[in-house]
DNA sequence: TCTATATGTTAGCACCAACTAACTGTTTTG
DNA sequence: CAAAACAGTTAGTTGGTGCTAACATATAGA
């Protein structure tokens, strides 16, 4: 399975949401991202089937390893690319917009420069 | 009829191609982009049939004046991100496909900051 | 207890944007 | 001139990613 846009962004909101609540299930994830329910259970049940996060009889999801590294990756990545925005004078808000789609789509080697820049 | 990535990336080929060659025709955009040809032809339908570009008997392509508007937003985008990106060191091949992709999701608020930069 | 609410799932749909196969028509060339 | 090459189109397919409708459970209150 590639993991494609969809896949990281998921992946990142469960970090998230685990990091701000300690706990994740699905209607958490359907909350933050504002999609439907329906449209997070099928993600949930391709994340799963791919080994990238638990699911336990609960409903509680747990990143495993290769999910918590793209997890952490897209959020290392969110989290420079949008300072750095704010701190060359774009609206927070905005910012925060932007970095989640750059995030995806960018080279290791352009995001590294820029990293760079916020030191 | 929204603009999608797919159209603003068509439409900035063809302002391309016009500047490199002057005649633009389908089959040249299908080998700038490496898609095939009905992919072309059926995008280029969708662009005729919203008032994009004109196609003449003989399947020359013009852009018309909301395409052109979008073609040159999209090549001034794409010119300034690449430019910027090798002028923090990544490499040119490098930041010419990233500006390719960040060109079609950035706001313009943050477009303007990074031009900025660049003066 | 019975009902309402909350959570999750399945099935089917829509849209975008690429693809191949197969066709038409035109132009070049041996 | 006939065959080959070139350009374009139509029809149907695929894959990604969202949606609604409808249903299954489970939990919590009146």
């Amino acid at each position: 399975m590639k993991i494609h846009e969809s896949a990281e962004n998921y992946l990142e909101t469960i970090l998230i949401i685990k990091n701000k609540k300690g706990a994740v299930r699905s209607i958490d994830i359907a909350n933050e991202l504002e999609f439907s329910k329906p449209s997070v259970s099928v993600a949930m049940k391709n994340l799963r089937e791919n080994g990238y996060i638990d699911v336990d009889s609960s409903g509680y999801i747990t990143l495993l390893e290769s999910g918590q590294a793209i997890a952490e990756k897209m959020f290392e990545r969110h989290t420079i690319l949008s300072n750095w925005l704010v701190s060359i004078g774009v609206d927070p808000t905005v910012a925060t917009e932007d970095a989640c789609k750059i995030e995806h789509i960018i080279s290791n080697e352009s995001f590294e420069a820029i990293k760079k820049l916020t030191k």
